[in-house]
DNA sequence: AAATTTATGTCAATGTATTGATTGTTTTTC
DNA sequence: GAAAAACAATCAATACATTGACATAAATTT
């Protein structure tokens, strides 16, 4: 068998990242934005980014599939939200970057997020943040670790 | 905005919800069990649920909606892994119980999420895996509050 | 007894998730 | 220059995820 412990935990997990998918779509619902589509434009938006993400990057920073990651930027494609670029150094490569529409939206729904955050979080100290921040780090850092399938 | 911290909390348990989920079914592919029917049988492996759990509760237990648990126990039930018994007392209820070749297969992939477990949990003390818990099951309870579709 | 509520199921539309296979392009390597 | 490796798109099959709508049956309320 195994302890209770460590079944509680992954169930919670499991339950939490149920809810996440739900609420985090709920939040964004007037921009009908996706929790997977919030992910890859808030990719998008960070400092490290500018220059646009492979479709590679998106993969690793997201932990998920190629084939799902285009279906989900074939869909903020044809909303004008981001665009494929090619980049001329090297060819083969597609850089994602947000357009000025996604850009625009990004603005839009960053403080949408800013208070889900708030609101899901609102219990929590800066101290319990940084742990629990931590600890999912490590746990997701174990767990990518065991993946059979990562490049 | 929004602040950093928060975000990577978020960031990182997304992530992590996202190889759990590759992972997950991974660990248990050898008897084609998907993490999703992984968290049916194990609320149904339950002493508390050892009379069967009605579609509802599965739905509060795991944070799901009632279309997804429906096609995840019609999987199973193809399987006869489970089956739906109507209560005498309340025929509306429809008591899903694991069958005998469900509790046949939860013994032999038991060992299977155990070492799971072990290997993702590597390097967390029980102190750890206590406090990891606690903060799931804070912003679970949060998230769920925060839910507009729940019954 | 009639109306309402509750529990479940199913169909539909949409979006996400996986692996595997195939195709094409470009860059690197030889 | 030709072969090999890397990157990306797409198709297919399967499974999971949401909401909404509609149907049925049974229990509860009025």
């Amino acid at each position: 068998m195994f302890d209770d412990l460590s079944n509680r935990l992954f169930f919670r997990l499991y339950q939490t990242a149920n809810s996440l998918q739900k609420v985090g779509a709920q939040a964004l619902e007037s921009e009908q934005i996706t929790t997977q589509q919030w992910s890859v434009l808030g990719a998008l938006s960070r400092d490290t980014a500018k220059d646009g993400m492979s479709v590679s990057d998106l993969c690793d920073y997201l932990r998920l599939s190629r084939q799902n990651i285009s279906g989900v930027l074939n869909r903020l494609e044809e909303r004008d939200l981001i665009v494929r670029n090619t980049n001329p150094k090297d060819q083969r490569l597609r850089y994602i970057c947000r357009t000025e529409k996604g850009i625009k939206l990004w603005s839009k729904i960053a403080p949408l997020i800013g208070d889900f955050y708030d609101e899901a979080l609102k219990n929590f100290s800066t101290d319990d943040r940084i742990a629990f921040t931590h600890f999912l780090n490590k746990l997701g850092e174990n767990m990518h670790t065991m993946d059979k399938n990562k490049k």
